[in-house]
DNA sequence: TTGCAAATGCGAGGATTACTCATGTTTGTG
DNA sequence: CACAAACATGAGTAATCCTCGCATTTGCAA
């Protein structure tokens, strides 16, 4: 977010932090780092991916390397934190006009749709997030996001239902962002057409829940 | 599930795969591995394990314990078996006499309270589900316990509904169970009231869309 | 231009750790 | 009791992350 391409890593004790690029050449070969990264990760897994072998496809020396990235972790933590600030502008940007029950309805359906196609298309997102993680910073990015996320959707609801409790609704608010993000995880981790079939059940309870808000359930007895 | 308490592992790959203990001796040791790497993943975390301490304080040589895992996945593959044949057990039993909907309405919410204090109080299973699997296989072990607990959903839904669709209400099985799982996940990682609120919401809207299947949504549109 | 400090670049080597294997010991069994 | 199979051992191997001392380049002021 302010401008911090480069991150030192933690895990509870903190490593050494690194140098942020200050010239031109320095900043184009993190650049070339960054690519290496995502695109062995897209290839075999984030775990998978040596650090040696970054530094050669990006042509540059291992010490290079960690001169701008305190370890391992640090470089798929800039990546993670490239994709959420896309993708929170992305749901920024569809959520903020939303003024109306029926306008929650298609800005909430296509944003379900875009998430899935990022998550669908983005190995390197999808292998992040999808439990690669064996990271609790990474897994406090996550949260922090899913926070963030859900804030706008908070905002929205709070637009639509101003009597109803703020509390409540923040806290619906979070966890069906946390729920989608659970079904995209399950739905690209099964076949693609029960994907499908999973992620439209999804918006159909999502969206049962953000638009009936304030009543009960229906015909329960 | 059949006797075999002990794993080889496998990525796509399969490594050598090891003997099974046939003597009371090696029985024992075994056990004492499980409980000395249950012990540490509870203390540090499953990453932070080092097969050299499991060994260490299972009272064994390195080579032993390697005469029994295949590899560090192996052992946490072996707990995490544990704990899902025990939960499935419990979730078996817990809705197999479900006939009504009033009666899944007991059961279910009982069921999430059990899950939840499970997750809250074994370090074990937190860590190996909450994200440090680092490991395909263990997420498909995930997955395959994930569909074996939303198919005693599933058949409680097609008793009370046999009308509807079998697809549909396998497809709402699962994503009902996914979302409980991610509601944990979330659950244990924020704060306990707030955690509670959102174990709360959940079986809401759980019930809602268990109890109220076969209709459309309330008052949309 | 020149001098110099800071930034950048380098890669052999240290440190850690999962895992192997040759060898010795114990157990069950005819 | 003999003997094979199961079990136990731990020093050693291989893979990998990361460090550190030193060389080179860049920006900049004198």
């Amino acid at each position: 977010m302010e401008g911090s391409s480069v991150a030192g890593s933690q895990d509870g004790q903190i490593a050494s932090p690194r140098r942020a690029p200050s010239q031109q050449r320095s900043r184009e070969r993190v650049e070339r780092m960054l690519a290496a990264a995502s695109a062995l990760i897209a290839e075999q897994g984030s775990d998978a991916m040596r650090m040696g072998e970054v530094a050669e496809r990006a042509g540059v020396s291992i010490g290079s390397l960690y001169q701008f990235f305190a370890d391992k972790r640090a470089i798929i933590w800039a990546l993670a934190e490239r994709y959420t600030a896309e993708s929170q502008a992305c749901i920024a940007a569809a959520l903020a006009q939303v003024s109306d029950a029926e306008g929650l309805r298609r800005a909430f359906s296509e944003l379900v749709d875009i998430y899935y196609g990022l998550f669908l298309a983005e190995p390197v997102m999808r292998d992040i997030w999808s439990g690669t993680q064996a990271d609790k910073a990474l897994r406090e990015l996550e949260l922090a996001d899913s926070r963030a996320n859900a804030e706008f959707l908070t905002a929205v609801l709070k637009r639509l239902r101003p009597a109803a409790d703020p509390a409540t609704l923040e806290t619906t608010a979070l966890l069906i962002w946390q729920m989608g993000e659970a079904t995209m995880r399950l739905a690209i981790s099964v076949g693609r057409k029960e994907g499908d079939d999973l992620v439209a059940a999804y918006k159909r309870i999502a969206l049962r829940e953000l638009l009936d808000q304030q009543a009960g359930p229906c015909n329960v007895g």
